[in-house]
DNA sequence: AAACTTTAGCAACAGCGTTGCGTAATAGGG
DNA sequence: CCCTATTACGCAACGCTGTTGCTAAAGTTT
């Protein structure tokens, strides 16, 4: 276990990183805005701001006259101040994408990987992939890193991927270290539905509440925002929610188990039932929201994007029943806005987020063993 | 959405808490353990301990002799500084305990309430029972506050009981304000399952992993302890675990649904194969690890406590039946330490933890409706 | 008695947000 | 044209935090 300690600077870091949200939500900002979503002082206001202008991060963008008295000066985010790339790692690509500090995808690129790819394979992928994403544009300097998400188990805080499901050559693999001296740039190493609750987290600012993102996509996961942070659990394994038994008597699921939500899903949907397949997914959903209460439901994920409709019908129909019984249980269900982008993209913006994002404190990590 | 500002006064509660965390754990503690564990400087240590010293909350315990050199002050908590009083509200009982700033339980009483009680009803048992324990000891100054942990729906931040299960009279019951008028007392309102796993948090201090209290009781819930802090969800409806479909096919709920947990359960209960019953229950356990990665699972309530190592050997065996496929899944299960006071004892720990635990920060509250 | 080791704490310091108050910039009224 | 009200901004002093540098205290060992 690992505590960090408060100090003065832990306190620049957090209300800056408060003014940081506020700019990456509004398009625009003034001093009264920021003083008003974070209960800073003005003058307090005025102190970050001028730090971050200082940075670069922010910078003026005229002024409104409040018809009477004094122009407020209008501060605005400068996206192109610093950026990040992200990777998505699956079984069969990787998925490259450059992003910027306001959160938007910049470019994006799919590569094919070798079936049963080594590390040296993903290594040379990604490093070529980060010449061509470098080569748009002069980053020198504004390029805070690279964050990757990829199919676990792994170990986010030692940067450990530890058995990559269905990946022969991957036991134990300290992927961090290793991409980090092989290109020469900080490396983030999450777990793929992490990363993706991530980009929706980080572009909906600090409103956004208890959360989950379901991913279906040769198996389904889910990535969850709890308590104003990703929630990864006692060994970085949350998130196996497609094997959660849905049914006693179901069929046998590759983990051993019977009735899990990822067999009995597969099932309908190979029998070309998507409609039924996507009622059963919404049952997981609606097991979430009693188990989790959600304030968000974010779908994403190839094969349930290429029926998204369907899905997001199914799910929203299961939601707004089981809602039926209290006015204030609301829940909004989504599609991912990020599409195909979104895993890269949020494992991208956990990189700028470990920069700009709000600092944690009193973290405790226990390492399995 | 609230936010809360960092201003030094928050540093101070913060390290003032890691100190209180450490003082709790351990039975006695010195500069140099807290330096340790918090990484705070030893001068920084012994400022708070100044601190906490001049308020009663610590005292010096002796020396502990080197070998070689000055002695170390040792210190310890003084555990009857502070007292909370905790009230468990179930639909049949009111029970009461003392709880010390150490989190031993003093005193445990249990009263009747009537059938269909109301909010009147409550107030004079509450007003009753605090007299009682007040008697037992002079408190005068050292009470800091009466936690109150219920069935639910209710509303935390706003202290609303919104609908009780099976109770008539307990509509938007605004709970917290009433009671704090009619007993002259701070009081905290929380869900029984958040109290309870609270209760747990409290006692094994900062190395507490995620964590979920899971109570079988006219009922089954689920209290969820993750990320250093309780889980509430997003409308305080985090827990209705007993909800979850493990059945497809299974009978119909009383919630509307097929196949909840809670409803298999209570079959096979009736039907008199406890063993049974604890196997479906830890079903449902498995699919909680499975989708949050909890490092402890801790057993409670009235039903399950029946028949406790039944209970246990069902989840214990199922938890590592499936922890069999990675050596590096351990997750704890065991029998709540606290028995039947768990409820009551977590909810005078919560308020004993808003004055003596980690401050929260970015705290954001989304009222449904 | 002298040297060494370990612990404790005083004093000065840098940095944070806060407070008090003066200044800049605008619109409207006399 | 000048004055006033209004709104926004920022300098300077302040209180408080943890940190740093250094000294003192209280033991054991030689």
């Amino acid at each position: 276990m690992t505590r960090v300690t408060a100090d003065v600077s832990f306190l620049r870091g957090y209300n800056q990183a408060l003014v940081m949200a506020v700019g990456r939500t509004a398009r625009t900002f003034e001093r009264a805005t920021v003083v008003e979503a974070t209960g800073l002082t003005p003058q307090a206001v005025s102190k970050v701001i001028a730090r971050l202008s200082a940075d670069g991060l922010i910078r003026p963008a005229g002024v409104r006259r409040p018809g009477i008295g004094k122009p407020a000066v209008v501060y605005e985010l400068v996206p192109d101040s610093r950026f990040a790339i992200g990777a998505h790692v699956a079984r069969r690509t990787l998925r490259l994408v450059l992003v910027d500090l306001a959160g938007t995808v910049h470019h994006s690129a799919v590569s094919p990987l070798p079936r049963d790819f080594t590390p040296e394979h993903l290594l040379d992928a990604l490093s070529a992939g980060l010449d061509t994403m470098a080569g748009t544009g002069d980053l020198r300097g504004r390029l805070t890193g690279l964050g990757i998400g990829m199919i676990g188990p792994l170990d986010h805080a030692n940067g450990l991927v530890r058995d990559a499901h269905g990946l022969r050559h991957w036991h134990d693999v300290p992927l961090r270290e290793i991409a980090e001296k092989h290109l020469g740039l900080p490396v983030h190493l999450d777990k793929d539905v992490t990363a993706g609750i991530t980009a929706e987290a980080w572009r909906h600012g600090a409103t956004f509440g208890d959360a989950a993102l379901i991913m279906v996509e040769s198996g389904i996961g889910g990535g969850f925002w709890l308590g104003g942070a990703a929630h990864r659990g006692a060994h970085t394994n949350a998130g196996e929610f497609g094997h959660t038994v849905v049914d006693l008597t179901g069929p046998r699921c590759v983990c051993g188990r019977h009735g899990c939500l990822e067999i009995v899903h597969q099932h309908a949907a190979e029998a070309g039932d998507i409609a039924h397949a996507a009622r059963v997914l919404a049952v997981g959903v609606v097991n979430l929201l009693q188990t989790l209460d959600l304030a968000h439901v974010v779908l994403a994920g190839a094969d349930l994007l290429g029926h998204p409709q369907t899905y997001l019908a199914a799910v929203t129909e299961a939601v707004q029943a089981d809602a039926r019984r209290a006015h204030w249980l609301t829940t909004k269900v989504v599609l991912s806005s990020l599409g195909a982008d979104v895993i890269a993209a949020g494992a991208a913006m956990q990189v700028l987020d470990q920069h700009y994002g709000i600092p944690e404190l009193g973290h405790s990590v226990i390492v399995g063993g």
